[in-house]
DNA sequence: TAGATTGTTAATCGATTAACAATC
DNA sequence: TAGATTGTTAATCGATTAACAATC
C-alpha cells in the first residue's frame, strides 16, 4: 500500500471487479495494460480507473501502462486476500449449504472453521466435508478457533440472539444473508449485507421501467 | 405513480428497504409514521426519506406524516410487485437449488415457470416441486410460457451461449449469479448482477481496515 | 527524441443534507 | 388557532469526468 490511506467505499466496491478482470488478463498471458484498454474491456472511463488505482499509490508507468500481475497482487493485498479470517457459518438450510459448497472461500480471504444449525434434522449431517454442529457448541468452537467472521444464513427471528452471542465471542465481521439489521454503531461490527430479495425487486423495477419507457 | 418520472438508481436501491420496514410497521399495527421516526428506525436522515418519497408524488400529509399501508402499497407498485414476470432458472446446482427453494418469488414479482440444467444427474430431479428439465428444452418452455426473466446460476463458461439463446427467445431481464458480463448496451437487456465473491472481498477489506485503524 | 500514457489538478455532475415556507 | 411535519428549494458534499503537465 502507500498514499493518503482513505479509500472511499465507492472505490472499494469496484476493486473486486478489477481483481477479476486482472486475473483473467493474467491467465491469458497479458502482462501489461493501459487504463484506456482496461476501461474499454470493463465499460468504465479510463479516467476513473486511473483515479481509482491511484488511491493506493501510483505504480503504473507513464507512457507504458500497468503491469498486470503486479496490479493484481497489489489489489489482492488491499482487499486482504493475503490472509484468511477464521469464519463460522450459521444456518445449514438451503442457503447455508449452497453458500458452503459454492463459494471459493480460500481465495476470498475466508477459512471456514465451523458450520452450525439449530435443527436436529440437520445437526450431524455433512456439508462441504464438515459436520454440522449444534448451535449449543458455538462458544466452544469460536473460542477454540478464534473466529473473526460469521456468515448468517438464518431466519430473521433467530438472528438477534445469535448475533449477540457472536459479538460476545469477539466476532467482528458479519456476512449477513438474514434480514436482521445488525447494529454496527454501538458494537463496532463490520457488516456486509446480502439482500437477495432487494436485488430481485430492483430487477423488477428496471424491467417495468424498460417496458414503459421504450 | 405521478411526478417527474425519473428516479435515480440510488433512490431505487433504497426502495426495497423502505418496503421491508413499512411491511414490519404494518404488521405491528402502526398506521402512521413521520419521516423523522422512520429515519431513526432505518438509520437515515429524515431529509433523505422525504426527498426519496417525493420522487413519486408527495402523499404524506403535512403536520401528520405518512400512512404506512398506503405508502407500502405505493412502493410495491413502483417496484412492480403488482405483477409477476414469468421466469426460468438456469442451473440446478447448489446455488440454483438454494435460490429456487429459498426465495419468496411471488412476493418479489417473479413466477418461476421452469428449471433447467445441462447435467444428466440433475435432469429429472425435483426442485421446489418442479422437474428439472434439460436445457435442450429451453426454447420450447420459454416460448410456451413467454418467459421474460432468467436467473443464471451457471458457470461462467456456460453463460455466453445460454444468454444468447435466451435473448433470441425474448428474455429481457437477467438475475445473474454467474461471473459472465451480460452485454446490455447492444441487447437492451436489463441485468442485475449478484457477485457474492465481490461482496465477501469487500467484507474482508473492511475487516482489515478496521484492524489497522482502531 | 517523439509518442504514449500516467498522475494529478480542475471542472462537472449528481446525491445528500439543511433550511424553511406551505399547509394540514 | 398553534404545533407538527411535509414538500421543496438552496447549500454542501462527494464522486466522476475532463484536461494536461510530468515523465517514462
Amino acid at each position: 500500500m502507500a498514499k493518503g490511506d482513505y479509500i472511499s467505499m465507492s472505490v472499494v466496491r469496484r476493486l473486486p471487479r478489477y481483481y477479476r478482470f486482472l486475473y483473467d488478463l493474467k491467465e491469458n498471458g497479458v502482462t501489461r495494460i493501459s487504463s484506456r484498454e482496461l476501461s474499454q474491456r470493463m465499460g468504465l472511463t479510463a479516467s476513473q480507473i486511473r483515479q481509482d488505482l491511484n488511491c493506493f499509490g501510483g505504480f503504473g508507468q507513464q507512457g507504458y501502462g500497468y503491469m498486470v500481475e503486479q496490479l493484481y497482487d497489489e489489489i489482492g493485498r488491499i482487499l486482504g486476500m493475503d490472509r484468511l479470517a477464521n469464519t463460522v457459518l450459521l444456518g445449514a438450510g438451503n442457503m447455508g449449504r449452497a453458500i458452503a459448497n459454492h463459494m471459493d472461500f480460500e481465495h476470498r480471504g475466508i477459512r471456514l472453521v465451523g458450520i452450525f444449525d439449530g435443527s436436529p434434522e440437520l445437526i450431524g449431517t455433512t456439508v462441504r466435508g464438515m459436520e454440522v454442529l449444534s448451535t449449543d457448541r458455538l462458544e466452544e468452537v469460536c473460542n477454540a478457533q478464534k473466529a473473526e467472521v460469521a456468515i448468517l444464513c438464518i431466519p430473521k427471528e433467530a438472528a438477534p440472539q445469535l448475533v449477540d452471542r457472536l459479538l460476545k465471542l469477539g466476532v467482528r465481521g458479519f456476512w449477513n444473508f438474514s434480514h436482521y439489521d445488525i447494529p454496527t454503531q454501538e458494537t463496532g461490527a463490520v457488516v456486509e449485507n446480502v439482500h437477495l430479495g432487494d436485488s430481485l425487486m430492483t430487477l423488477s423495477y428496471q424491467l417495468k421501467k424498460d417496458r414503459i419507457m421504450e
